[in-house]
DNA sequence: CGCTCTATTGATAAACCTCAAATACAGTGG
DNA sequence: CCACTGTATTTGAGGTTTATCAATAGAGCG
């Protein structure tokens, strides 16, 4: 592990970290280990016998979920101060989640046995968890509602609105999605086909609410989406 | 582990009391109120400003989440020494799902100040909080995989076994659901409609998998309904 | 028995997926 | 700079799944 002195800010800013001590933060970044990961590698995948938990440091990983015929679904990207795989600590059985990194990718990953030490040392640890934990689920039961009662294009409508909010950056022509998004993402991450992406994509284009390009989102009229995503 | 002579048995089997001494046990019990519904009220109301988490004694409750335009999805059916509105405590904005009694209810509420405090006193409750709701996740994304990549039947099946093993009980003709569970409710909880669930019940019973009443249903071939989750 | 709520079933239509084929794009090496 | 290659994207045609609508039948309850 390099223990670093002089911490990045995306670590500062962590929601793990809230409301810890100077003391309790070195502790906690003490205790974990530090590893780098090319892009495009797999840092765990789906029903390998997980014992860490990641806090991504610098990067940004893709979070999916196989079913028995092969098919993908894209449960959530995150990057620098987001946590993942926080079950491997806490249940002794096997993470069903795929993470792949994006880009080059630094985490910090603890193990159970160092986690729970650490949480009972400083509990407010474990309120941080908790509130990240919950805020996954808040998450992921709203897409779950989607998903069951809202029409494809509506969909995939919050899909860009909720990846902007996470990944966008202003440019000149309007708020660009930072992670390189195929129709495909887009579809895993919505739960449709590429080719209905694509034809939505299109119709948005004409209407002048995006611009598009190869693995590439820009909105530009993001309150036209927020409209639509809303009434359909 | 230590036994409490005073508690009821649902309780000792709850999550949040594992490994936790009987004094801790009895400080967590001392801290909660508890609250009797009749059948069919609502505990709390998605967007009303909630502020204690619960764990449900005897009885049990759905809980929903409605969309804008009104449509229902079931996010599960809870019992005897679970817990829910964790969130109430650790985020300040409203839980966004409602909560309603099947049957006549008895809760244990907790505030958030409460909640903090014991957690500093004694972190072991704040961990078996975590494995509490980790699992609620990984059931959720395992749903919404589901939701995204399989068919309508399969869904209802994996619906109807998911049920069964939360709330079966074994009967003469097979595996009762222990729940009353319109074609409406099972619709809302696979993401369909009911005309879909009436249909796909109709043919199930017909090939001896099920048999199904006026808001029950008893799963007389389990390993069928497995089977035909699985492979579709 | 009449009332209300739930369930069934057929006909129809809408939403969406699948397949196929063509086109655009980015990077590579000549 | 340009052709080449592999991927990503677009678009059309056709089919499947599933929702919607409408009408009827059944179950429980006072």
């Amino acid at each position: 592990m390099d223990t670093n002195p002089h911490q990045s800010d995306s670590l500062h800013q962590s929601e793990i970290f809230i409301g810890l001590t100077r003391e309790q933060n070195a502790a906690l970044l003490k205790e974990g280990r530090s590893i780098t990961f090319q892009p495009k590698s797999i840092l765990f995948h789906q029903g390998d016998p997980a014992k860490h938990c990641y806090l991504v440091n610098q990067g940004r990983l893709k979070l999916t979920k196989l079913n028995e015929q092969g098919r993908e679904v894209i449960i959530g990207y995150i990057g620098a101060g987001e946590l993942t795989a926080v079950t491997a600590l806490f249940k002794n059985r096997n993470y069903l989640v795929t993470a792949e990194s994006l880009e080059e990718t630094e985490v910090i990953g603890w193990d159970k046995p160092k986690m729970i030490h650490l949480i009972h040392q400083y509990p407010d640890i474990a309120i941080n968890l908790l509130g990240i934990v919950l805020e996954r689920i808040d998450d992921m039961q709203h897409r779950y509602l989607e998903v069951c009662t809202e029409y494809v294009d509506q969909r995939i409508a919050r899909s860009l609105l909720r990846l902007m909010r996470r990944a966008g950056s202003k440019t000149r022509d309007g708020i660009l999605i930072d992670i390189a998004l195929s129709r495909q993402n887009i579809a895993d991450y919505s739960g449709t086909t590429l080719y209905t992406v694509s034809r939505t994509l299109s119709a948005w284009e004409k209407n002048g609410w995006i611009k598009s390009g190869r693995e590439q989102i820009v909105i530009t009229n993001p309150h036209a989406l927020v409209q639509f995503a809303e009434t359909g």
